[in-house]
DNA sequence: GCGCTAATTGCAATATTATTGCATTTAGCC
DNA sequence: GGCTAAATGCAATAATATTGCAATTAGCGC
């Protein structure tokens, strides 16, 4: 929800601005990762003017508060889907739709920590995105019809 | 070994021009990952010219046959350290120092299938970037002058 | 070695993405 | 409602990336 973000804003003391919610707002209602430039279009078609300078702001600002990610495989940017979850958090994308499911689980960052202490590395966090078939495309691919 | 790509470039047609045979010197050379116009200013200053779209269609051929891999977390590209090794190729990066080290290991890649097939998923291929630090930065921060 | 040709590179123009310094506006506070 | 620090807008510029087409060249047969 936004209104977590929000709190979360207002908890550390930044402002909650006009575009700021607007961002937000745009974020939550993707069904993919936005560019900068994705947002200020999509705010734009609903006759609401952002500078394209104040959305990397923001974008900076929320993703330094993991209100929202920078999906690097695409270079879009997402609302954080799973707030309350420890650890570092993970993308699966579906090379075929662009759906976009994020997930945690502290097994994988164990398991990866422990490889890199082998390797002599002290990890301080992981970057994982992986891409695949989603439950539906799979479904599609291998239906009634064949491959 | 440079020779070894270029064996893989030969045995699938592609012809071994001087700028491809630069830019796997320079990659080689390189101690973290370069930007196609870090490898151009390297070239440069060898008094070697190379346009910087040429630059940036060897890299998609290098990339696209995973003789060189780019590293999202800091856009640059890295010629692979490892390319006998099967499996997903990733990434350990030192936040200090920068020190960059491609390792593989096909247990991890197994955990985050099965944790993706749990979600539905079903992977083709995983991102992997670590962040943290390496062990000679790891060793200074915590030496005898203290933290 | 020489010429041929497809593959590759260079060039020029343009698009996209990102950053900076400073003027203006605004959210939150009294 | 006025005050002020925080945030936004603006303008300029930097950095990164792509495209179409002309010029060059690697690898081939001779
Ligand atoms: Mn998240
Ligand atoms: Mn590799
Ligand atoms: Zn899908
Ligand atoms: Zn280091």
């Amino acid at each position: 929800m936004i209104q977590d973000s929000i709190r979360i804003l207002q908890a550390r003391g930044y402002k909650i601005t006009q575009p700021r919610k607007q961002v937000l707002e745009v974020l939550q209602g993707a069904q993919k990762p936005l560019s900068p430039y994705d947002i200020q279009g999509l705010l734009q078609k609903q006759g609401k003017y952002v500078n394209h300078v104040t959305i990397y702001r923001i974008l900076d600002l929320f993703c330094s508060l993991n209100l929202t990610h920078r999906v690097l495989s695409s270079g879009g940017f997402v609302k954080c889907a799973i707030e309350s979850k420890e650890g570092c958090h993970r993308f699966m994308v579906c090379s075929r739709c662009g759906a976009l499911q994020e997930f945690a689980d502290e097994e994988l960052c164990r398991d990866e920590n422990r490889f890199a202490q082998n390797l002599g590395f002290h990890t301080e966090y992981h970057l994982s995105e992986s891409s695949g078939l989603c439950a539906n495309c799979h479904k599609k691919s291998e239906g009634p019809e064949g491959v």
